[in-house]
Order: C-alpha cells, then sequence, then structure tokens
RNA sequence: UGGGAUGUCGCCAAGUGGUAAGGCACCAGACUUUGACUCUGGUAUUCGUAGGUUCGAGUCCUGCCAUCCCAG
C-alpha cells in the first residue's frame, strides 16, 4: 500500500476530537509521515440552537483534537467551513426532508467536505494525503484503487464512502481499517489520549439534541403544516405533525392508538400526506437510484449480481444491479426488502469490496 | 319522555365471586457517526359513582350519573 512509503510524505489528519481519528494521527506519525492536524468547524452555536456561552460539543472536541495533536507534537489548524456546511449539507438536509425524504447528513458531509473542501486546504498545504479515521480499507487491483469493509465488521465505515473516486482514494488513507474498535481504544489509553474513553459520536451533529424536525423549523423559520395520515386506500387515520418528521418505516411517535402497529409506509410531501399501512406493505422487491456512482470509474455494461445495502446498520442484500443511465439505476431485490427510503443511499458491494452507490428515490 | 345497551390505563380490550391479561400509544434504557427499525424494562392499589350482599366483588343487588341506539 502507498502507506508503506511515508518518505517525506505530508498528510492532513482530520481529527473530529473523537478516539478514532486521534489514533489514526498517532498510527501515521508513528509510521514516519509528516503530520497536520486539523478539525473543520462546520456548524456555530447558532446554527445548532445552543445557546451562546454554554460548553458547546463542537468547541470541547477541538479541544480534545487540538490537545491530542499537540501531545503528537503536528501542527494543528482549525478550519471554518460553516459556510459549506450550512449550504450543503444543512440545505440539503432541511430540502430533503420538506421533499418528504430522509437524508443522510453523513454522507453529504463527506461528499462536499471531507473529499472536497479539505481537499483542497490539503493541496495548499503541500500534503499528498488526507487521512481520517473511518473504518475502511482502500486496496489497489489491476490498477485501480478499491475501497473494501474495515477489519472489524461491526465499525464498518465504508456505507458512507461510497462516493469516493479514484481520483479521491489516490489521496486517502484510513489507517483505522485493519484494527479492532477495542484495540483503537487501547492505544488511546496507552497513549494517554485526554479523550481515550470518550463515548463514540452519535446522532447528527448539527442537532445535538436529537430533535432533528425542530432544528429544520429552527433552519427555516418555518412551522412545519400538519397533515393528514391516510391509509392506502385513503382512510384517514389522523392528523401528522408535519411531513418532515416521518421517515419510511417509522413506527414510533406517530401518536395514533390502532389494532396492530403501524408504519409509515409513504410520504407525499405534495399533498401533505403521511400513508400508514401494516409491517408487510413495508416490503418492496424493487428501487431505483440516482446519483449513482461507481467507485471503479465506470458504470458495468450490464446488469451486474452484487450484495446491496439501503442503510447504514443493515447487512447486505443479494441484489441485481441494473444501470439505466450515466448515474442512475435499478435495483431488484431477491429478497423483498423492508422500508426502502428515498434519500438514503443503497451501497452496492461485491463481497468484502464496495463498487459504488446512489441515492434511493 | 318511554324501551334497549354500555360504562375496566390516553385508545382498544380480556375478565364472568378469589384478589386487574393483551394490543396500540407513551416513557426510560440498549443498539447506532444519518433518520428509522429492533431489543429490554416501566406505566391502572384500581375497574363511572354512592351504597349493599359476601371471608372476599371489576365480576351479584340497589340508587344516581354519563354515553349510545330504537321509539316519538
Amino acid at each position: 500500500m502507498r502507506s508503506d512509503n511515508p518518505e517525506a510524505a505530508r498528510v492532513l489528519v482530520a481529527m473530529s476530537g473523537g478516539v478514532d481519528s486521534s489514533v489514526a494521527a498517532k498510527l501515521l506519525m508513528e509510521r514516519g509521515f509528516d503530520c497536520i492536524g486539523c478539525t473543520m468547524r462546520l456548524y456555530d452555536n447558532g446554527d445548532a440552537g445552543i445557546p451562546h456561552g454554554r460548553t458547546c460539543c463542537s468547541l470541547e472536541d477541538v479541544e480534545d483534537a487540538r490537545g491530542v495533536a499537540y501531545q503528537l507534537g503536528m501542527p494543528y489548524y482549525v478550519f471554518n467551513f460553516t459556510d459549506c456546511f450550512r449550504e450543503k449539507v444543512i440545505g440539503n438536509f432541511v430540502r430533503s426532508y420538506e421533499a418528504g425524504r430522509t437524508p443522510n447528513p453523513c454522507i453529504d458531509c463527506n461528499r462536499y467536505l471531507k473529499f472536497d473542501k479539505l481537499f483542497a486546504r490539503a493541496r495548499a498545504l503541500g500534503c499528498a494525503y488526507i487521512a481520517t479515521g473511518h473504518y475502511a480499507r482502500i486496496g489497489c487491483e489491476g490498477g485501480r484503487y478499491v475501497l473494501r469493509k474495515a477489519a472489524d465488521e461491526s465499525k464498518d465505515q465504508s456505507y458512507v464512502l461510497y462516493d469516493v473516486t479514484q481520483e479521491k482514494l489516490a489521496h486517502l488513507l484510513f489507517p483505522l481499517g485493519e484494527l479492532q474498535k477495542p484495540e483503537v481504544r487501547a492505544l488511546a489509553a496507552q497513549a494517554g489520549f485526554r479523550n481515550a474513553r470518550k463515548r463514540d459520536s452519535q446522532d447528527i451533529c448539527f442537532v445535538p439534541d436529537g430533535d432533528y424536525a425542530r432544528a429544520i423549523e429552527r433552519f427555516t423559520g418555518k412551522t412545519s403544516e400538519r397533515g393528514s395520515f391516510v391509509t392506502r386506500d385513503g382512510r384517514v387515520l389522523g392528523t401528522h405533525c408535519g411531513v418532515i418528521h416521518y421517515t419510511i418505516g417509522q413506527r414510533r411517535g406517530l401518536g395514533l392508538s390502532l389494532p396492530e402497529p403501524m408504519y409509515v409506509c409513504e410520504i407525499d410531501a405534495g399533498r401533505n400526506t403521511v400513508v400508514l399501512g401494516s409491517a408487510q406493505e413495508l416490503l418492496r422487491r424493487e428501487a431505483h437510484a440516482e446519483a449513482v456512482c461507481w467507485i471503479s470509474g465506470a458504470a458495468p455494461e450490464e446488469a451486474l449480481r452484487c450484495r446491496v445495502k439501503i442503510r447504514y446498520r443493515q447487512k447486505e442484500q443479494p441484489a441485481t444491479v441494473v444501470p439505466t443511465g450515466a448515474d442512475t439505476a435499478n435495483l431488484q431485490f431477491d429478497e423483498p426488502q423492508r422500508a426502502v427510503t428515498p434519500g438514503q443511499s443503497a451501497v452496492f458491494y461485491d463481497g468484502e469490496t464496495v463498487l459504488g452507490g446512489g441515492i434511493l428515490r
């Protein structure tokens, strides 16, 4: 791998302030890379609805990252990407929910921030590589780079990386790809990192209290419009709190008491309607993906047998992917899938290798 | 106003004299670098109300209240 050849190679290490990226930085230092640490400032307290003057997790995170970088003896910068983040990630997040879809902001953040804005900074700083604490592996096969699952399957994050390109992969390092999470924790503890026992991050970073719908209302200044819960055949079951509050497959929080559990099966933002149905009604054998990327650089000529993952925490499912255009594809699953959700990403795997993926329509 | 029926947790609903099932909803926790799903745990000292019978009543009796239906 390229990391065997670190002579004078300069790396920009994206440090979130968590254990993973801290250990990633440490490993690269030990391998002899010329490391520069950095943290992307993505939003400010006001955007996140956190009162000024209060401790903000993001500020704490910056302090953790800075502390580790200092301890490792590497230069450290904070990049202010708040404008880009607001526009690309938060903007898309809001628009997507308003359209009745369910976005995955982490994927947008990777695409627009980590693997775009950050690459520009890396170049400016003379860095040959960007490194992150993602659990995934990069390999080389037949002169092309491939993205593979992490050795620690339970922490594998290859799903959120499906839209990297050959060019990006050539300049990316994932030092944790071969490690197990407990090993990473142990390394952090051994190094005496201040964040060695810090909790794994969770929830949407710019919605610290977890109430994403309220956050959207705050971003837009609009109050979501109530509408009807209906069955597939048009029977009205009750009143919903606004389309942005729901996602396909959702069961809890409907506030309805019915003889059996009901799930959100469809969201029609145009008619401001949320269709409810039984668990059975959530099953789909077919799906369509758009904005499809192929890591190899080109879509396959014909239908492709592979495994497809339609949400982060789910096992890949056997399917046939039929490219239908430059960046669209039809997905046919061998078994019906539960809650195919527009806005979420479908990622294609061949064994351990990520072939690409797209966004469900 | 006559006749009939019903009143058990926020909703639905078991229970038929022996010390309050279950489902939905809700809450908490687990899981989790997105939203969900899932899993685990919690939630009526109390059965419209006031009396009575009984060792013991949600279950039997009586009055009252409320709601629904049919008459008119």
